[in-house]
Formats: C-alpha cells, sequence, structure tokens
DNA sequence: CTGTTAGCGCTTTCAA
DNA sequence: TTGAAAGCGCTAACAG
C-alpha cells in the first residue's frame, strides 16, 4: 500500500522546493514553467493536499460547525441544507452536530467543536443556553445563534417572533375568535416564549383570557389534544408554534375522525411541503428561512474573516402570513 | 488574547512530560498521583486537545463525510440524523456535502472528502456514479453506499427495491387495475431504476402495458400529470417512486381541483409524518430507515477499525407495505 | 521568484 | 511508568 503523496513528493518529482508548490496550490504567483510542472506532477501523483495538516499549520480549518436540535425536523433540515451550499461554495465544510434539545447534549456539542476547531458556529440554542456558557465553551470562535434568540450580546438571526405572533392572533381574533389556545411542546424554548408573549400581549389588550395547551412531547401533546378537543371548554381557534405541533393537531384530528366543519380553527407557525394539501389548506406564518441563513452564514464569515463589524448584531426577519383556509379564510 | 493551552502547557504545570499527559488523556496507565495533577492541570487551563494535531499525528480524523442529494428530502435527513447520532456515540463528527444529483457535483464533494482526510464515507450516490470512479476518488477510505446500489463491489445498504416494486405492482392489480402508471422524476437514479425493473417484471407477468410518466423536474412532472390525468388515456392507478414524487401527484391533484374520488388510485414508496393525514390516507412502502442506517454505519465503522470483514457486503432490506386508503383499500 | 528551515500540537518510539 | 526527541504534512519567514 502506497503512502499518500505530500507535498514533498510533488515538489520532487517537479523539481522544486515544497514552499513553491505550497505557493502555487495558493495561488501566489509563481514562474510559469514551474506552475506547469508542478501541475503535472500533481496529476501524476493524483496528490491532494491535507487539509488537516494545513489547518494544524495555518490555525484555520475551513470547517463551520452546525449545531441544531434534530435534522428532521424541517425547518431545520430545510436551514441546513442551505448553510451546506453557501459553506461549500466558500471552500469550507460542514460539521454536523444535534443537540436533541438537551442542553447538556448541547454542552458536549460545543466541545466537540472545541477539539474539532471549527472556524465559526451556526447554532440554535437548547433551551436554557445562556451567552455565557456558549463562548465560554468556544473562546475566541465565532458564533451565531439561528431561530433563538438569546442575547444582543450574540449575534442572532431570528424570525421577529412576537410580531409574528401579535399579527397571527389578530388575525384569528378578527375571525371573530374568542378563545384563542397556543399549542407548543417545550414552552422554555426562546422562540416560543417570543411568540408567547406576542399572543398574551393582544389577547390583554383586547381583554381575553390567555389559553396555553403544552405538554414536554408530543405523544402527550396529542393526548392533551383529544382531551382538551373533546372538552366542554373547548377554544375556538387554534395557534400552533411549531410545524411538528401543527402535525401533532393535525393528528389528533385525524384520532378522533373530527370532521372538516368540526376541526377547529387553526393556524400555524411555519410553513411545509402539504401545508397547502392537507383539509382544509393550513394556514400559516411562514419564516423567510432562505434569507435567514444567507444572513447567518454572511454573519458568520465576515466574522471569521475577521473584518468589518465590531459589535454584536440581531438580525429579526418578519414571518409571512399565507392564510389560506385553516384559519376560517376562504 | 492568550493562546489555547496544548499539551506542553498542561505538562508544565502538572510537573511531568507531555507524553504522560497524552498518555492519561487516551487512558493509558499513568501513576495516580501524576493522573490527578494532569486532571487539575486540565481543568485549571480549560485544556482542549486539538483534533487536528491529532489527526495528522495519527493519521486517523475522527470524522466521516456523508455525502447525500440534498437533506431537505425527508428520507435523506431522518437518514443523516440516525447517522449522526450513531456516529457521535462512537466519538465521531459527521463532514455533511451534498451533490443535488450531480455526478460533477459529486466529484468535488469526494475530493472534499479526500482533502478532509475522513476516515470513511456514507454515500447515495448520484445517477451515473460507478465503483471505479468512487474508489479512484477515494483510495483506501471505506465507502458504503446507501440507497442506491451501484456495484456488489461495494458495501451497501438499500432496500429490495425490486422485490418492494413487485408486491406494490401486484397489490394495484389485485384490486383490479389495468393502467398502472409508474411515476418518477429521475429513471437514471439507481434505486428507481429497480423498482421499474420490479414493476416491469410484474406487469410482463400479467400480459400488461407498462406505463411511464418521468420528468426531470418536479414542476415539469406536475405538468406532465395534470396533463396526463386530463386526456383519455388516462391510468387507472399511479405508482409513486419517491416521497417527492408523491408530493408532486398531490399537487397535481390539488391544481385541477379533483375530488377524493376523482383521484387516481395512489401506491407510493416512502412513508412520511403526514402521510396519513391527507385524503385519502396514503398508501405506502415504508422503508426501513432507521434499521439502514444501523446496518450502514456498523458496516462502515467496522471497515474503520480495519478488522473483520474482507469482501463486500450488500445488505437488501425489505419494505414494508403499508396500505391504507390511496391504494384502494378500505 | 525560489529553496531552506522551523514549527503548528500531537503521539510514539526509545532509553532511562 | 516516565521524559526526550522525532516527525505527521503543511506554510511562513527569511535569505538568496
Amino acid at each position: 500500500m502506497k503512502k499518500r503523496p505530500t507535498v514533498t513528493d510533488v515538489a520532487k518529482l517537479a523539481n522544486v522546493g515544497a514552499s513553491t508548490v505550497s505557493r502555487h496550490l495558493r495561488g501566489v504567483s509563481v514562474s510559469p514553467d514551474a506552475a506547469i510542472r508542478i501541475s503535472e506532477a500533481i496529476a501524476q501523483l493524483g496528490y491532494h493536499p491535507d487539509e488537516t495538516a494545513r489547518a494544524l499549520r495555518v490555525g484555520r480549518t475551513r470547517t463551520i460547525g452546525v449545531i441544531i436540535p434534530q435534522v428532521s425536523n424541517m425547518f431545520y433540515s430545510r436551514a441546513v441544507q442551505l448553510i451546506e451550499e453557501e459553506a461549500s461554495k466558500r471552500g469550507c465544510a460542514v460539521i454536523l452536530l444535534t443537540h436533541q434539545e438537551s442542553l447538556k447534549q448541547q454542552g458536549i456539542q460545543l466541545a466537540t467543536i472545541r477539539r474539532y476547531r471549527a472556524d465559526g458556529v451556526i447554532l440554535a440554542p437548547a433551551a436554557g443556553s445562556t451567552l455565557e456558557d456558549i463562548s465560554a465553551a468556544l473562546p475566541g470562535t465565532p458564533v451565531v445563534a439561528i431561530d433563538r434568540f438569546i442575547s444582543s450580546e450574540m449575534d442572532s438571526v431570528v424570525l421577529r417572533n412576537r410580531d409574528a405572533a401579535r399579527v397571527a392572533t389578530e388575525h384569528l381574533l378578527r375571525h371573530g375568535y374568542k378563545r384563542i389556545a397556543c399549542v407548543v411542546s417545550r414552552p422554555e424554548i426562546a422562540s416560543f416564549k417570543q411568540r408567547w408573549e406576542g399572543y398574551v400581549e393582544t389577547m390583554g389588550l383586547n381583554h381575553l383570557e390567555t389559553l396555553l395547551i403544552q405538554a414536554p412531547n408530543h405523544e402527550q401533546l396529542r393526548y392533551a389534544l383529544t382531551s382538551t378537543f373533546v372538552s366542554h371548554s373547548r377554544p375556538d381557534a387554534l395557534l400552533s408554534f411549531s410545524n411538528r405541533v401543527t402535525q401533532t393537531i393535525l393528528l389528533a384530528f385525524d384520532e378522533l375522525a373530527l370532521s372538516r366543519e368540526e376541526r377547529l380553527p387553526l393556524l400555524g407557525f411555519d410553513d411545509f411541503d402539504l401545508a397547502s394539501l392537507v383539509d382544509p389548506p393550513l394556514s400559516v406564518i411562514r419564516q423567510p428561512t432562505e434569507n435567514m441563513m444567507r444572513h447567518a452564514t454572511d454573519l458568520l464569515f465576515r466574522r471569521i474573516e475577521g473584518s468589518e463589524p465590531v459589535e454584536p448584531k440581531v438580525i429579526a426577519l418578519p414571518g409571512q402570513p399565507i392564510y389560506r383556509k385553516s384559519c376560517g379564510c376562504s
């Protein structure tokens, strides 16, 4: 088994010094004929530079860490997709890690990132994360938070959650619903907290009581939902805080075999592929995921390149309401 | 800005040699009091070992590459999720790359993997991939193919596509449908090819003509579908080859505002969250994704560890038919 | 423009 | 069991 060729091998074959090869590789000017000989040698040997060695020497790994709750949530898989493409364009590879909504697991993954010396991190922080924990875990490494705001001291790209929830609640109110219930899996998650605040505020302004249907996991949430639906104090309308929750609501409708008319009016956060195809078509607040991820990667790479912005930047993008039928529109 | 601490720093503070620190870190026996002093020093300095340096020295990076068409397809996002968890358990990080169904892009990503010196790769090969291309791009690096079979010389974990398609076609036949059409986006993709074969075979056995509805992208596919649906030679039933295609079919139904009764009977590959919630509930061939990914990671890590299996192993798992209503069942 | 040399942080002989 | 020293493949400084 022959070893992988190194710069030295290339250098020898091309009759130049190793540093000339290195220069050529990095696009620094080299004499034309040396360039040709080097290129030939590289082709002949099938040489591929070793990123780990380069990283060690230069202190930059050309990798970025992406830490999210799970990839299987459509919002995040879309996000990862976008981040990967952007990173790829800039010559960086993505190290993908998940924290499964666990603060402890997140700590482990931050340490992982640290060991791998990623140049920067895009993070959807687990509930309970603090700026201090995170920046202590990654001293000197740029981090941008997505989806969940934790501190104005940290670069963040998020939805304007309060506003969006306000808009959503007002819309439901305009349809004449009074007993509007929020449905959420884990209210301690930052984005959901803000959505809840926007809702509470709007309900308060209208002298209406707030309602919360909540459970730590989707199994229990479905149970909570079905019991609520059959109780005599059932709400007028539902405001779902995430696509997963929306699906759980749909499942609960289905479980009770509620007809289209018996279903509660529903408005949900996050758009998804089949949202327009369920019955009735789902009204949602869509997140501008593409834009968000572009902002996030831009911010991150600016930080990595070390130029420009010094103070933390929080980018909050408006949600886009898409009223189909489920909210009561026609 | 103080530099990151190194083994040497730890060694000095603990009054031992660097190699002793290294040994301790890797769990090799060290005298008890040295161990204590080292641990203290590590904690005090906030030392984290540098994977890039270790990788350079030792020749193993503790990373695995995962190359898939896109993360945003539910099948793959689920797969990535599973792989990440498994890799994490084994102390490896995942480098995530996508090839967008482009052979050229796949080549680029294979080269990326090579530069980063990943210890192994899990790959869903783009259409047109050959064993030779792939192993030439990654000499000495274990690769396991998932979802798409390209050669029995390469470790692979796939669905028993022909059988599954046979079962699906027979099921549709049993409902009395004769003009069964396959719907597929890119027939050149290995798994779809095999599904097509299973279908052709079954139709042939029953002296029935084969029908194909196909278009290179989902936009055009939807168009092809709607025109087919309104033509007088419309099929009796549809066999969809992937979850994305199934969604496109649903979209086409919706576009034509076909009522539940007017919709064509449909059986699709891949189960997904909302499959049971659309109207009528979707019948599908489910892939045992979890099992598949466990096999894939097992295979890969066995190869990486260098022990055991020498000859390539192809694992083909049966699909699980789930008959809801869309296929004509009730 | 080029080659020589040193060294990034780690592990691994090798001798003690 | 331990420490000193060499070296993984690369790049940056420096002298030509």
